[in-house]
DNA sequence: TACGCCACGATTGGATCCAATCCAAGCGAA
DNA sequence: TTCGCTTGGATTGGATCCAATCGTGGCGTA
């Protein structure tokens, strides 16, 4: 073994590869590639201009993200979640989000609470569902972006990717009330945080997660049939 | 769209890469490669029988898993863990294990009950590290076995195999008090199984983890230079 | 002697080609 | 008409080949 077999430097990307991957998961995303539809290898080989071998790579990891689902010899399928698949993911962000919550919370800056308070008030006042959907990304992974994670952060983001196709369909079922509590969990969480309250930080965001299981497990509907 | 389009069959495997990726998995654990050694495309392409394109797709799940460190244009190394990613993996254990026994608990048969028994009576009774290692996987695998998860099992797992490599060094690390304690939690885990008492059995491997978390807390010799 | 540049070997990344598999349509028989 | 078989096209899986990149050793110069 030379000296330079151990000690794994830095990562780096930019590769084609990463970027397909990238592509692919920015796609099922915005609802191009719905829950269901089918991934040909060569059609997505054209469309971010690589050859096959690439696109393989890439689907491979995001079959090991919980995107993609392949079938040997047969194709890939962007995943569909069943309504208890969907609560487990619920189940599982409720356990780990308040712990990544905390290892963000101590380095969130002035200036992040402020982004933080506006963004709440930004979601409260928009009616269009996509901004909103936009919106509340954007304030939860910047309460959780100063967690210094070697895989926690990550995981939390595939968690949130793998549910996103079905985000937009049960956030229209809110009703008025609803709306209005998420809307105070999200100042809470502000306030909690500005404190430094880590502790009721943490509660308000498994709170906040939990009532949102709560809702969709009502409305299975939206998971029958072809989502 | 053609009607085959939609619905994702059934899982299958026995394909090549899987195989690879398998392979890899498992030499990882068994300290074959340890954590910061590099994986050679061509010498894994040999070993397996296949060609370097099975072998890169293997590595790029491999990565997602969290398992392998690929660097751009560079190669790929087994990934190496510092003892604060280290207490990361065992605070998102501490946090994961618990619901996923919750969801296996209820369906765990007598025959499991008998088994669990017996694996922690002869946990106490060796002496020897890897004979240790591999009763205690079983154990805890087999109380989660009648889990019927989408992704929380899997999760699971990977955060076990990821540490693996590192918990031959900290386990020979306890002392008989230590010792002692670990194993009356194994039987006491049982004991609430057997009894339905899942709450109890869920707030059993928290501090187990838990304990195990502030065990190598104070031993970070183990991940100093080269593990 | 020490530093920097250059070139070569080794390794990874990507593309094309060929084999294996699967799906579906069409044919034939009961 | 319906069921089952067969065949052909489409798609995936794998191997080989070529290009791009990186690390390293050697050379030259200050």
């Amino acid at each position: 073994m030379t000296p330079t077999d151990l000690q794994a430097p830095v990562a780096r990307d930019g590769n084609a590869s990463s970027r397909v991957a990238a592509g692919i998961r920015d796609a099922i995303a915005h609802g191009e590639y719905p829950p269901g539809s089918r991934l040909r290898q060569e059609e997505i080989a054209e469309r971010f201009g690589a050859s096959r071998v690439p696109v393989r790579e890439a689907l491979k990891a995001l079959e090991a993200e919980g995107l993609v689902t392949l079938v040997a010899n047969t194709g890939a399928w962007v995943s569909r979640l069943t309504l208890a698949e969907c609560e487990e993911v619920y189940q599982t962000r409720e356990r780990l989000e308040p712990l990544l919550l905390r290892h963000s919370a101590a380095h969130l800056e002035p200036a992040d609470f402020d982004r933080l308070e506006a963004l709440a008030t930004a979601m409260a006042a928009t009616d269009d569902v996509g901004e909103f959907l936009r919106l509340d990304r954007e304030f939860h992974m910047l309460s959780y972006s100063r967690a210094d994670t070697l895989m926690l952060g990550d995981l939390v983001e595939r968690l949130w990717n793998t549910t996103q196709p079905y985000r937009r369909a049960y956030t229209m079922l809110a009703d008025a009330d609803t709306r209005r509590i998420m809307h105070d969990e999200h100042h809470l969480m502000v306030v909690a945080l500005r404190e430094g309250d880590v502790e009721g930080a943490e509660r308000t965001i498994e709170g906040h997660i939990r009532r949102t299981r709560r809702l969709l497990s009502r409305h299975p509907e939206v998971f029958s049939a072809n989502g």
